[in-house]
DNA sequence: ACAGTTAGTGGACGGCAGTCTACTAATCAA
DNA sequence: TTGATTAGTAGACTGCCGTCCACTAACTGT
């Protein structure tokens, strides 16, 4: 039910929310997420704020948009369609994550800190972040699987989350998350 | 150089922080970490707020060392001797760890979540929480390798870091973790 | 006994998050 | 033009964290 009842009133400004964005991303990725204030991303932006929260309920909000913007695209590409062997793919899959995740990484952990903390927004990134790129790797290995690249009796859904969880544990214990362990993950997924 | 100076001066009230980590383990059970302020553990203690930070730098800190006294002695013990398949000895492991888990896992994601703001707190836990256990498996893994039990082509480091960070994963995306999930694994980890 | 040293207490302080309020600004409908 | 409605601004307010300070308490060596 399209609730398009016109509303009146002042229109919000949408410069203020890009600007929002914007310098909330500059300023975290100079000086790190916690080190970054509310009000110096308000300040930074020239705008109260209460704009902010009128936009975002938390600064873990705002963060996780203005990155979702930047880097969200990215890894909505499906490989599927060539006859390169399903390794390769999640191999190139995961490199892609990876490389466009190397200016961000120290944001996620933070954001991941966040989702402990508040359960509406754990729901946020779980749907916009992490869900979408599990389903990525569920669907590459039920691919494979059909394709007998992968043996019949793998769980395609629990190596999923063998491949996102050594993702995790490298991340938030601080350790590299490069092509090195794109390419060692793949390997062992599928190793004979 | 042991430094046996003999201090001086007037010697800590050793059942000050007995009760200091006695009424956070309470209250975080009660209410959940974030919800229990350093002041509340303070009162309910009936010590100052002073006398917690000078034991502990943060209430994770605290909290860390409270749940360690209480189930980290239970994941120091290596299954290694009887005939058992590996894979049931991995089963049993992670159900053991799982099981000890029931009660403190929300304030384990806390943990987690706090080692990612505080990179010194960030060292203790991986020192006396998250490395010990990942070893235990490595080492199991690497038993099950020399007994033929995993082929010669798996990687056990890796292989390790996926247990873990199916672990971690599920934990920290608020799903089940429980005696299914160390048989799926265990399963996983030995797929033919 | 007394000086030196360390611990515990109560309270002040600055910084931050998130909420709220009074006021001003922009837009639509009648 | 006027009233209703929504957005933006500035600032107050509460609750929390971590630090600091002045004062008191307990212990050791001389």
């Amino acid at each position: 039910m399209e609730n398009r009842t016109k509303p009146h009133g002042r229109p919000p400004n949408e410069a203020a929310g890009a600007k929002l964005k914007a310098a909330a991303l500059r300023l975290i990725r100079e000086n790190g997420y916690s080190n970054v204030s509310v009000a110096a991303i308000a300040a930074a932006a020239g705008v109260a704020r209460q704009t902010l929260y009128n936009r975002w309920a938390t600064k873990a909000d705002l963060v996780l948009e203005a990155v979702f913007e930047e880097t969200g695209r990215y890894a909505a590409e499906p490989p599927s369609e060539t006859g390169a062997h399903s390794r390769d793919l999640l191999e190139k899959f995961l490199t892609q994550v990876f490389t466009h995740l190397a200016a961000d990484g120290d944001t996620l952990r933070a954001l991941i800190a966040a989702a402990q903390e508040d359960a509406s927004f754990a729901t946020a990134l779980r749907d916009r972040f992490v869900q979408p790129r599990e389903q990525i790797v569920t669907n590459l290995l039920h691919r494979a699987q059909a394709r007998g690249e992968l043996g019949k009796n793998r769980d395609p859904e629990m190596l999923s989350a063998f491949v996102h969880g050594a993702f995790w544990y490298r991340l938030l214990n601080r350790q590299p998350v490069n092509a090195a362990l794109a390419r060692a993950i793949a390997a062992e997924v599928f190793a004979p």
